[in-house]
DNA sequence: TTGGTATATCGGGAAAAGTCGATATATCTT
DNA sequence: AAGATATATCGACTTTTCCCGATATACCAA
């Protein structure tokens, strides 16, 4: 797990953005809900919300994946992201102790 | 204080060594120690440590002061830089809250 | 097996970041 | 005032990131 990658997947407004919405998927992603939230939330969803092209939310989405930030669940045809807190407590342990 | 400008100045090596180094100066400066550390260390300091050129870390110095990270004392022809802690209290906050 | 839907990957053009050497500015010393 | 030292800024080149459209892949349904 490499610190500037981490950082480096941070520094996008957007990449940003889907991390604060997967905090609440109900409030934020309403159309999810037939599908249910166990697993996280499709692709497309995220991909509406942000505005920008399916390829460009799709490589995000793996950029965040790569450091650590989310994790995803492929169920049928659909790839199902949710956030990856244990991305996260170590992103906490980096900053208090690593720099 | 722009969130994703934080994440950029930490997206790099050579300025997260830098604010690591300059949680303890006496450890990492030692040559600093005929001026004091009360100011912080000087950019010729840092310069040495890091290989870079001295145009390369005064830019990197300004980065992170630009994000909140380091501030500067100017005394004399040297320039003092030390971590601002109430940038990483920030960037705390940012990451429990806002991410 | 033939479409249809969801996601991933590829190729590319524009913008930003990384890094340097050269030069400018500020300050100190004499 | 002149030279020396420390830092900042400028101009340039290379590498990376941003973001897109087009295409490929995986899965589903008839």
């Amino acid at each position: 797990m490499d610190q500037v990658e981490i950082f480096k997947a941070l520094s996008n407004k957007s990449r940003l953005q889907i991390l604060n919405w997967l905090k609440e998927p109900e409030t934020n992603f309403p159309d999810q809900a037939e599908y249910g939230y166990a697993n996280g939330v499709c692709v497309g969803q995220i991909q509406m919300k942000t505005g920008l092209t399916q390829s460009t939310v799709s490589e995000y989405l793996s950029t965040l994946q790569r450091a650590g930030l989310v994790k995803s669940n492929r169920v049928g045809q659909w790839t199902y992201y949710q956030r990856n807190e244990e991305g996260f407590a170590i992103l906490n342990e980096i900053i208090k102790s690593e720099i």
